[in-house]
RNA sequence: CGGGGAGUGGCGCAGCCUGGUAGCGCAUCUGUUUUGGGAACAGAGGGUCGCAGGUUCGAAUCCUGUCUCCCCGACCA
């Protein structure tokens, strides 16, 4: 067995984060911006990004909601109105005072303090009390009802602490709002919303995760009931993919969103709301990622194919740019996971091989290569990302079919590996799951080893609440542990509570996270 | 926001303690020879040392302030 020489600097498991911030620049997908918490998303993180949009927002309409789009700035008494939202987010929102600079009279500008705004906008962190406005207007008899909104939109939240992807001042997301006349049909919207996430991550992004309902302590702030999808990341650690709330009535109250009921009477909406955001980005390189790079899955690459000609500078080149074309019409022709094949030709002068391993990086499906000797041989030297290397050898894993086959077998090799991807995932998260820990003892224990990936651990409780559940909470601080959610069809509880010693009345995850 | 580390050509770093002509590696450009698996050699271009003040004859270096990034914590649908 030879050593295989990486496309990476720094392996996963010598230093995880240092290893996810050198994906993020060697696959060229962000950058920091000089301004705190903002990132620049570069066309290939974009890309990943718009793909993510285009397979969701499909999800989204063919659910029968409608995009729309709401102002960016919100006066700031909408946020007064829900007390539990104020608190929960009054300490990160960026707020605007003024609306002109003048100069200070020494080169620089400062805000104009005849420009004063008499009421502060704050930049949305969310958008329910803005949305929540239109709704009042938009709704005023049951035949108004359901309301169904998305939006894609920035938001800000000013974060103390910044990650590329996984928590960026600004980033990008789309929120779905909705307007229902009872308690009912909004609940089974909030769960509509979470399998439409569950769907989307585990069939295009590859991403398995558990979908269940957040405990009281990790409520969004003025939610009645919050749903998430948890994935595993290859560290162990667990991350908040999407959520999905039910608002009851708070939010409908404190936005007068009312209809007039088949009986004529005045009645409050029961109302809704979901997001996922760019945060995908982080959690499709922490689980797909490798010693390599990003292994982008199919179903998200903007390029699933590229063909590198060997070129030489020299008069052959053109035969084989032609010939390489033939092979970028004849896969751009083939239909793979529901759509036609996105096949690159990349043409830009440079060592194939040095183009090779940038690519390897970015996590493109599969690199074809092809040089003079594959032309007169009718073949192509096909490389796939994931499964590049020979053990044996130490040297990537090259086949070599025949042009014209080769471009019939893309769709096959591409859904192959968007599910062999997802195989690989579950199967990872699957073996880093304890179900048998039933003490505190064990569970510090557990935690507290050298083990690189302590994973997760589902353990029964008996659903504490208020100061008990506070308590709880407390005790996992310590261990540096956080409650994920009490997953949708688990076993009903058999046991007793492992923080309380009482009756067990469900199974929770515990887990560190992002 | 607390503790720690760091900002010097595109990237990674040295120089700073003890102030005195801004350096190295990679990358880039040009040339030559190579080239079917991450080329070699030679030459060249590119930086007012994060920013703003201060001390000094002189500041990348010393002092003050400030911004940004990384790690740990606190915080975080």
């Amino acid at each position: 067995m030879s050593a295989i020489r990486h496309a990476l600097n720094t392996k996963r498991e010598d230093d995880f984060a240092a290893w996810y911030q050198e994906v993020i620049s060697a696959a060229d997908m962000a950058e920091e911006s000089g301004v705190r918490g903002c990132m620049v998303i570069k066309p290939w993180g974009y890309g990943i990004w718009e793909r993510m949009q285009r397979l969701l927002d499909d999800r989204i309409k063919a659910a029968g909601v409608q995009n729309a789009y709401f102002p960016l700035f919100i006066p700031l008494k909408n946020f007064e109105r829900e007390a539990e939202h104020v608190d929960g987010f009054a300490k990160e929102m960026a707020v605007v005072t003024h609306h002109r600079l003048i100069t200070d009279g020494e080169g620089g500008l400062i805000p104009d303090p005849e420009a004063k705004l008499e009421e502060p906008l704050v930049v949305r962190p969310t958008s329910e009390t803005i949305i929540g406005d239109a709704m009042s207007r938009w709704v005023q008899s049951w035949r108004d009802l359901p309301l169904r909104i998305n939006q894609w939109a920035n938001v800000v939240r000013w974060e103390m602490r910044t990650r590329m992807f996984l928590r960026t001042s600004e980033f990008l997301w789309q929120e779905g709002h909705s307007a229902h006349a009872t308690a009912d049909e909004a609940r089974e919207e909030t769960m509509m919303a979470l399998e439409m996430y569950r769907a989307f991550a585990e069939e295009d992004a590859a991403l398995p995760v558990i979908a269940g309902e957040k405990p009281e302590n990790e409520r969004f702030p003025g939610a009645v009931e919050t749903w998430s999808i948890e994935a595993m990341m290859q560290d162990g650690k667990a991350l908040q993919a999407g959520t999905s709330h039910y608002l009851g009535t708070n939010f409908a109250q404190a936005s007068n969103i009312r209809y007039q009921n088949r009986e004529g009477r005045e009645t409050l909406c029961h109302t809704v709301s979901w997001g996922m955001s760019t945060r995908m980005v982080g959690g499709l390189i922490m689980t797909h990622g490798d010693d390599d790079g990003l292994r982008v899955p199919p179903a998200l690459a903007p390029f699933q194919v590229v063909i590198l000609p060997m070129l030489r500078e020299k008069p052959e080149d053109e035969a084989l740019l032609d010939y390489c074309d033939k092979l970028r019409a004849a896969i751009a022709g083939q239909t793979a996971l529901g759509e036609p094949v996105r096949v690159l030709l990349d043409k830009r002068p440079g060592k194939a091989a040095a183009k090779r391993w940038d690519w390897v990086r970015k996590g493109a499906p599969l690199i074809l290569e092809v040089g003079g000797r594959d032309m007169e041989n009718g073949v192509v030297s096909m490389l796939r990302r994931d499964t590049l290397w020979n053990t044996e050898t130490g040297k990537p894993v090259f086949q070599n079919p025949d042009r014209d086959l080769c471009a019939q077998t893309v769709p096959t090799i591409l859904s192959d590996m968007q599910n062999g991807l997802l195989v690989e995932a579950r199967e990872r998260r699957e073996a880093n799951i304890r179900r048998d820990i039933t003490d505190m003892d064990a569970l510090a224990e557990h935690f507290s080893r050298e083990a690189k990936y302590p994973g997760w651990v589902e353990v029964q409780w008996s659903k504490p609440t208020g100061d008990r559940l506070a308590k709880v909470v407390e005790t996992l601080k310590d261990l540096r542990l956080t409650l994920r959610n009490v997953p949708q069809n688990s076993l009903p509880a058999d046991g007793t509570c492992i923080f309380t010693g009482e009756q067990a009345a469900e199974r929770v995850y515990v887990a560190r996270a992002y």
